[in-house]
DNA sequence: CTTGACCCTGTAGTTGCTACAGGGACCATA
DNA sequence: TATGGTCCCTGTAGCAACTACAGGGTCAAG
């Protein structure tokens, strides 16, 4: 045996339930059985399910998951369908990454104006705000 | 009238029904009702939209979202309660910017190598694999 | 004065989990 | 060897966060 089911969804936070909905949709492959019919998952499954998990946490659908999986997955070598899938990817992750920058700055501000006692106008919701058109 | 319903929803990306859906559990306030009882909307409202939806696609959840507007909202200057909080999110952010910073470099990998038409072995997955514990 | 694009209030359906119910497998120990 | 605790199994039903649609009103343009 390698991992059984609560091994792996201890070492990525994941619900028992959650591991064979992922099973059942198809986005976890089926695992081999051991001899009293328990799942018995490998290295490459849970690195996989991690990827999932994390993925999820960014904010992307199980859908653009799939995508994100299928760059790996597939062996087929289309550079051309590949490629753009990843572009789009990369530029979505590219306005996260601004997002969450954003997002940090304020945060930042909040608490040192906590730390020094100030009544500081929050702004938080300006770091998120809407696109200016002027 | 400053906006309407459909105008917010285009600012933002967001359906009409989502808009409504955030008023029915209290993320929106009720917003001032033109003659014709159609919704009429300011700069403020916006500005919370736009901050709700973004940090949705962040991977926060409606409670986290409320609660990162609470930042914004409380006028009583708990400053322990904001603090903690704000620390709380604030590292969480962080670790997303790390997981996407990760997931950004596979994805250049991807792109690059397909630009060169090598059939360099995927590791995209490994961007966001389990932690090791040695 | 009608046609199309908006808006209104419902309610029902979808996605992505999450929580049981009901039952079997395994293992320590009394 | 029996009994308790902790795992695992297959269902199915519920919850969060939307999303779509039915049935109807509003309104500017032609």
């Amino acid at each position: 045996m390698v991992l059984t089911i609560g091994e792996m969804g201890k070492a990525t936070n994941t619900k028992i339930e959650t591991i064979r909905y992922y099973e059942r949709i198809g986005l976890l492959p089926r695992p081999a059985r051991k001899t009293n019919n328990y799942r018995d998952y490998g290295q490459a499954e849970l690195g996989r399910l991690s990827f999932i998990r994390r993925a999820r946490d960014l904010g992307f659908s199980l859908d653009q998951v799939r995508a994100l999986l299928g760059l790996s997955d597939d062996r087929s070598c289309d550079c051309a369908g590949i490629d753009r899938i990843a572009k789009e990817h990369l530029q979505e992750v590219d306005r996260k990454i601004a997002d969450l920058q954003a997002l940090r700055r304020e945060l930042k501000g909040v608490i040192d104006s906590c730390d020094g006692g100030t009544v500081a106008q929050c702004r938080i919701i300006d770091a998120l705000g809407p696109v200016r058109m002027d």
